[in-house]
DNA sequence: CGCCTTTGACCAGCGC
DNA sequence: GCGCTGGTCAAAGGCG
């Protein structure tokens, strides 16, 4: 079995300041690694940096492959991708866009429980109202990235062609409605693929001095 | 005791 | 229409 982890207490830090990626907008997405150990540290860089933008297909669907200046691939792993809007990526590690001036389109489907959205029988109310999500990819030994944000597990699911599950987590944070999968790359169990799905109503759990401090972004990762 | 993880069951969406 | 798959729920148990 995997080893549970408690992301607030056992997962290498790796704090950041989750923003909205929404379709197809984005508020921000703040990426901050200066807690991440250095010499210790089990990430080790995925790509080449530099703050690219690389869309992976030609439409316009918003599958993109971005490429943060600190060395996290964000990406589209799935079909859900396809709500993953465009993405500025700031050098320093920010990252940023449009949002159209609607900063909660799409938000909010969950007032009603799932089980009661099942009793009543609501159609298409399970998957259709996507939240806006966006993934990233780390090289990491620990599955759980320590972002700042308490997270509660709530469900593991084996996917088809991975020996890995994927773990669903959920943030305890009441009101607050976003979640994350992660999960381990099939070709690389090396891999971590994070999925943020939904935009934080709250600071981070802890760190908040060190989630208001861009400035250190990147500045320690080598 | 409260919070968390585990895990089987359930349901919706999707492809055939 | 049916089966497969992913996503979620919730009860049970564990842990600090």
């Amino acid at each position: 079995m995997f080893p549970s982890a408690t992301s607030s207490s056992t997962a290498v830090k790796m704090n950041q300041q989750i923003g909205l990626v929404e379709n197809p907008m984005i508020s921000s997405f703040n990426f901050q690694t200066s807690l991440l150990p250095l010499s210790s540290s089990p990430y080790s860089v995925v790509g080449g940096g530099g703050g690219d933008l690389v869309p992976t297909h030609g439409d316009d669907d918003g599958h993109h492959f971005i490429r943060p200046s600190n060395n996290i691939d964000l990406w589209s792993p799935d079909r859900a991708s396809k709500e993953v809007g465009a993405v500025q990526v700031n050098h320093g590690g920010m990252i940023s866009s449009k949002n159209n001036g609607k900063p909660d389109s799409g938000l909010g489907v969950g007032s009603m429980s799932m089980r009661t959205m099942m009793k009543k029988k609501v159609k298409g109310a399970r998957r259709k109202m996507r939240e806006p999500r966006f993934c990233f990819k780390t090289m990491s030994e620990v599955d759980v990235l320590d972002d700042g944000y308490k997270w509660r597990k709530y469900g593991q699911k084996v996917v088809k062609n991975t020996q890995h599950p994927r773990s669903y987590y959920r943030c305890t944070q009441e009101n607050c409605r976003v979640k994350k999968r992660i999960e381990r790359l099939a070709e690389d169990p090396r891999m971590v693929i994070t999925t943020y799905e939904g935009r934080h109503v709250h600071s981070p759990s802890h760190d908040e001095e060190d989630s208001q401090a861009p400035s250190k972004v990147s500045t320690l990762f080598w």
